[in-house]
DNA sequence: CTTGAAGCTATAGTTGCTAGAGACATTAGG
DNA sequence: CCTAATGTCTCTAGCAACTATAGCTTCAAG
């Protein structure tokens, strides 16, 4: 059984973090310490690796909640999970092309600039107006953190 | 003038994103008709657009309100306002790098799940255990919105 | 002149944590 | 056995950058 602060080490998540995902219910309530100090076991430790690397993948906390409720009944067919990890990565390769393009234009943007005077900046200029830029890098769809 | 609604629509940005952009100083207080409402000129336009142009491209509220600033006083050297844009290059290239990573990672994820039971899936699997990675994907430094 | 859209303020919610305050628990050293 | 340091507890508030809601007033069209 570990205290909270090792599972953290253990999984490198930080133990805030660990009372978060509890409050949230992604992590059942621990069981408690005659001191009332949570303790886990072997469950809680994959459940908390599973979660930790799910967001590493970019996952948000509802699918993880989702993936991880499809993991606890493992007859079920997978297709759902297929699913939410397709998604994703639909979503990952739409943040991709995005970030493409914003490179693009702030890689202009900085060559461009002779590094002169900020009435003359090639930075400033192309901020203050789109039409500058040579790709259309706007804000396509539904944006996600991270 | 403009009405607030008018402006967003031109600007392509939403009537409480303005209303919260001034708000927070990144837009000046807007003059108000007879009947207190908020009227906007040229001027204010330009800066909206220059927000919203700097949001398009990633940066943030903050590094925008330095840019801004910037770019009242054209006399200045430009170099703080390009100091600002490489950095932001760095970050979206840093993000770009994590993001093709984790888009390898989910690829592999996907295309090696067979499509049975969960119990078998290799997505579940593969979240549950981050050696069965090929790539070091993981949260490398400070990350950003978007 | 009436009605519906658009505007106003103020407050709370979103995501995924992170930081703080103040009190209790545990552990290591002397 | 006592003490000091560290760890843990709960609760609350804060971060970015908005978004949504409620309950009001104002405006523009018919
Ligand atoms: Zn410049
Ligand atoms: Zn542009
Ligand atoms: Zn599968
Ligand atoms: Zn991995």
């Amino acid at each position: 059984m570990l205290t909270i602060g090792k599972l953290g080490e253990a999984a490198g998540v930080k133990v805030p973090t660990i009372r978060y995902y509890e409050q949230i219910g992604l992590l059942p309530e621990a069981e408690r310490s005659s001191g009332n100090q949570r303790l886990y076991g072997r469950k809680a430790m994959k459940r908390l690796a599973f979660i930790r690397h799910a967001r590493d993948l970019g996952f948000t906390l509802e699918a993880i909640r989702d993936l991880l409720s499809l993991s606890d009944n493992p007859d079920q067919s997978c297709a759902a999970a297929d699913a939410i990890a397709r998604s994703q990565l639909v979503e990952v390769e739409s943040r991709l092309a995005r970030l493409t393009a914003l490179k693009a234009e702030l890689e202009r943007m900085v060559v461009q600039c002779a590094g002169g005077k900020i009435a003359d900046c090639r930075v400033i200029e192309v901020l203050g107006d789109h039409s500058l830029c040579a790709t259309d890098h706007r804000h396509p769809e539904t944006e996600a953190t991270q």
